[in-house]
DNA sequence: CTTGACCTTCCAGTTACTGGAAGGCTTATG
DNA sequence: CATAAGCCTTCCAGTAACTGGAAGGTCAAG
């Protein structure tokens, strides 16, 4: 199938299936006249590599989970520890955002917002 | 000062405050020898810059919010736009991470993780 | 035969830096 | 006085993961 319908089917953007071409994460076939013909098991990669990335996987990680998973004899322990990994990654993104909003959150009920000059947020940016 | 005190000061790496000067943040003078040459009203953005992006402020929103805190006229209820504009960023981004945490957290509680070949996590990806 | 929807490649831009090379200035020491 | 360490300078390139756009080839319908 060509790339419109592999995009369509698989919810990745037409533009992102190059790419992907690009940094070799799938191989389609070409037709004679240049177009990429994609076969059954290039749409599985590729939905894979959407929901993979949809988890915030990144482009390597999800390089090496394709080859973890065409690899029918990998163990699943290699495979879980980059879930753990990801998994202590997003912890800590969690935390730093959950900062992030405590703070912001505090400044902006402490802020008048009307046509005043004065602004409790800009005072603590500004380190008072 | 010269920019390497300014850095001890500030916590920002002299390299991003040459990038900081580049995209018109700041506007350091300049010794005859070429040095930039810091004020306290220097350091003092750069300090504040430091902050509104450790609140995860865009460079853009930093920008804004500068000239805001420049503007002793400005009402407070734009900058309290911007910080509730971040908010629901962030609000957005935690919905995010939490479901992703949640999806992977489970899948990795499922998985074995020994050195059999069958792995939740896989087939979860591989859309079964 | 032309129109419109596909498809192709290639180049540039995005965000916010970061690393490194090549070289000038300053200060302390042998 | 020479030199070495430790500042500083500019400029170029690279990062992550695409995204947008230009210029142009292909295909099916009318």
């Amino acid at each position: 199938m060509n790339i419109g319908e592999v995009s369509e089917r698989s919810g990745l953007p037409t533009k992102t299936i190059r790419y992907y071409e690009d940094i070799g994460l799938v191989e389609p076939l070409r037709a004679e006249n240049g177009y990429r013909q994609f076969r059954e098991s290039d749409l599985h990669k590729l939905a894979f590599l959407g929901r993979a990335r949809h988890m915030g996987f990144s482009i390597e990680d999800c390089r090496t989970l394709l080859h973890l998973w065409e690899d029918r004899t990998r163990a699943s322990a290699d495979v879980k520890k980059l879930a753990k990994e990801r998994l202590v990654q997003i912890d800590r993104k969690l935390e730093e955002l959950k900062e992030m909003r405590n703070t912001l959150a505090h400044l902006v009920s402490c802020c008048a917002g009307d046509d005043r000059p004065d602004c409790p947020i800009l005072s603590d940016l500004s380190g008072l």
